[in-house]
Parts: C-alpha cells; sequence; structure tokens
DNA sequence: CGATTCTTTGAAAACAGTCAATCTGTGTGG
DNA sequence: CCACACAGATTGACTGTTTTCAAAGAATCG
C-alpha cells in the first residue's frame, strides 16, 4: 500500500528514493471500514493520514444534534484535524470513512523529524499549508458573499468528484444548506 | 516606533535582544493614513505587516462591487494577503486603513532569512499561523451552522474591541449580513 | 455650518428552513 | 428469491428569516 503514498511524493513532491525510504520507515497503513470512525471527538488527533484510497469526511456535532461537515477528503489529500494535530487538544470533531478507505499515516513526532530532515518534503507540506489555508479564506469569502446557488455550482465545479460521490445530504451540510433545498437547487440547474 | 514591535516580541515571542537587533535591521516603519491603501487588488503583497497601532481591513470587490470583507487587523496583528504573499500571485484583494495606522513590515525575503536564523522567531510565527488557521476553521464552522444572530454575538465576544472600533456596516459584510438586518440584531439584543 | 458617512426604520418581496409525506434504490436476513 | 428495513432523495405547503428598496434620522469631520 505504501506504493501509491511513494508515486504521489515522487510526483507532486519530486522526492528521492532515498527519501522515501526514511518516510517509509515511520509510516503506518491503516484500513478505516465505510462508517467508522478514524478519530472521534475528545480524542488528539496525532496522525497526519495521507487517503490512498477512499473518501472521508471531518465534522462537528452541534448542540441540537446536527451535523456539520468541515472538510472531506479523497484520494491524494490528507486529512487530520489541524487544530488538535497541532495543538494537542482533544478533537472537537469526528472523522469518519464514507467508503471503505486506505490510509498511509504518520506521527506528528515522526512527521516533525522528517519535515526537518528533509527540506524538499518541508517545501512541499509548506505549499499544501499554503492552499489548504486560501481554499478555506475562498470558502469563507464564497459564505459571506455567494447566494446558494452560487457557492453550490462552485463546489461543483470545483469538486466533481465530491458530488458525485458523496451523498446529497452531506453537501448540503458541508455548504450550510438543507438537504431540501439543495436537492430544489439541482433540479433547477 | 520599532520599539512598540520589540515589546511584542519579546513579551508574547520570548525573543532575545540580539534577535530583536536582526530583525530591527529588515524592519520597514510605515504610516498608512485613514481611507489610504496598504495594498490594492493588482499588486503582490510583498510584506507582512505588524500593526503597532491603528485598523485596518482586507476586503473583496465582489461583482456587483459589493465590498466583502475577510478579516480585520487591530494592534499586536499581523496584516498581509497571505495568498498573494506565499504564492507570488498579484492579490485579488485590498487592504487599506480604518483609522491612522503605524506598521512594521517585513519583506518575505527577509521574513524567510529571520525565519531561518531565528528558531524561537519560527516557532513563534508557526503559532500564530496555526491559530490563524483555527480561527478561519470556525468562521467556517460558524458561517455554516449558527443562525446570522449566533455569529454576532460570536463576533462581540471573541472581539469586542473591533465591535466597539468599527462601523456597524463594515461588521455586517464580514459576518455576511445586510447592514439593516444588523441594525435589527443589534437591537433586539 | 454643510457634506459625508453611518445607522435606523418600515413595508414588500425573495429566500431558505421546517414539517410531513412519499418515492427510490440498496442491501440483508429469512 | 422475496420481504423488509434503511439510507437517501424529492415534493408540497407553510413558516420564519433575510434582503431589498426607499426614506429619514444621527453622528462626525473639515
Amino acid at each position: 500500500m505504501f506504493e501509491v503514498f511513494a508515486a504521489y511524493l515522487r510526483t507532486k513532491g519530486g522526492l528521492t528514493d532515498e527519501e522515501l525510504k526514511l518516510i517509509k520507515g515511520f509510516t503506518i497503513s491503516k484500513k478505516v471500514r465505510k462508517r467508522h470512525f478514524l478519530l472521534q471527538e475528545g480524542e488528539v488527533s496525532h496522525h497526519n493520514c495521507f487517503i490512498a484510497k477512499g473518501c472521508m469526511r471531518m465534522y462537528r456535532i452541534g448542540k441540537n444534534g446536527t451535523e456539520h461537515i468541515l472538510r472531506f477528503g479523497i484520494e491524494d489529500w490528507w486529512m487530520a484535524d489541524y487544530e488538535s494535530y497541532n495543538t494537542g487538544n482533544p478533537s472537537k470533531n469526528n472523522i469518519d470513512a464514507l467508503e471503505d478507505t486506505d490510509l498511509l499515516m504518520l506521527r506528528k513526532e515522526h512527521m516533525d523529524v522528517l519535515l526537518k530532515e528533509i527540506p524538499r518534503f518541508q517545501d512541499f507540506v509548506k505549499k499544501l499549508e499554503t492552499k489548504t489555508f486560501d481554499i478555506s479564506q475562498d470558502r469563507i469569502l464564497s459564505n459571506i458573499s455567494d447566494t446558494a446557488e452560487e457557492r453550490y455550482l462552485k463546489f461543483v465545479t470545483a469538486y466533481p468528484e465530491f458530488n458525485r460521490r458523496i451523498p446529497l445530504h452531506m453537501i448540503a451540510s458541508f455548504l450550510g444548506l438543507s438537504r431540501e433545498t439543495l436537492s430544489r437547487i439541482r433540479k433547477n440547474a
């Protein structure tokens, strides 16, 4: 299973075989079956998880019990609760699998070592972080400035794969809409 | 003016006098008067700017000409368009001063040198970045899960100073509401 | 003081949420 | 293989919230 991760790091990050060998030494493989949890509220998010195959979501439970989805992840995406991961605080979120999922995980302590040892890896991760931040800024802008329909259309354009694989009611939750509203938007679009 | 910046870095970042001397060598002072721009759409955000005194906002112009405010900054906050700053792409946003503002700025190239040379500074900045990211995650969650009134109340609780110093119609823009709606929310709260 | 910016108010229209019922497809166990 | 349960999607009627438009009232600044 490591080979999927290696291919990704080679192609997207330009890492060498020596560097990959070093990373491999710390990498943990894990399978999470559909509807099973990778992380539950109250636990600490110790690992940064690369998704080799499958689909996950991170969500928070509101006071009336509603699920609010903060992010999705599919192949080639990373998944963790970065707030908990970086601070060591217990997570307020849950992460579970929407499909049977294969992960390659690195403990934060090991990740930190690798980042220090492999400048190329550090640069690559830094770029990912920057991009993740930009995306969240765009999402905020969309939330405060776009109509529900515009928000949905941007979502479909940016993430056609999510739209295909993820149930409507979860996309609605991600966009901050009721499923009924999203269902009607889809009909008129 | 550097002394305000130095005090901040000493207190919040634990930097030593030698380290401060190094930073001082790269620091540029700048004053931006009320209603004047620090950055305009199309320019590259080359500097990371520490606000020693005053108040600024970053906003984007929508297609119908509406201003959508992405962030505010006051004393002890940093201001830049980090998308442009990190990538070198022209900014899609504007930054202007809501009050006469004193800044201490570091060019990205110099900032990168300082981060490499001063591990304590790097750790400190890393923590700030983590926190900034967490805050934007919270804002997204609030946008997709809270009512307009809850969003406003969280804003007031988290940033009482903003609420005091910033005009209502700009807070409305930040929250994604019309000024009329926010005015009515304030009356009933 | 006059001009500009900011805030409030009312009324109508647009929008999204809720509730309840129904429909669809999928998969499981008898 | 069928019956049934279950997760997901849709629809209609109704309610509530937010926007829009228009006007006017404060506050601030030169």
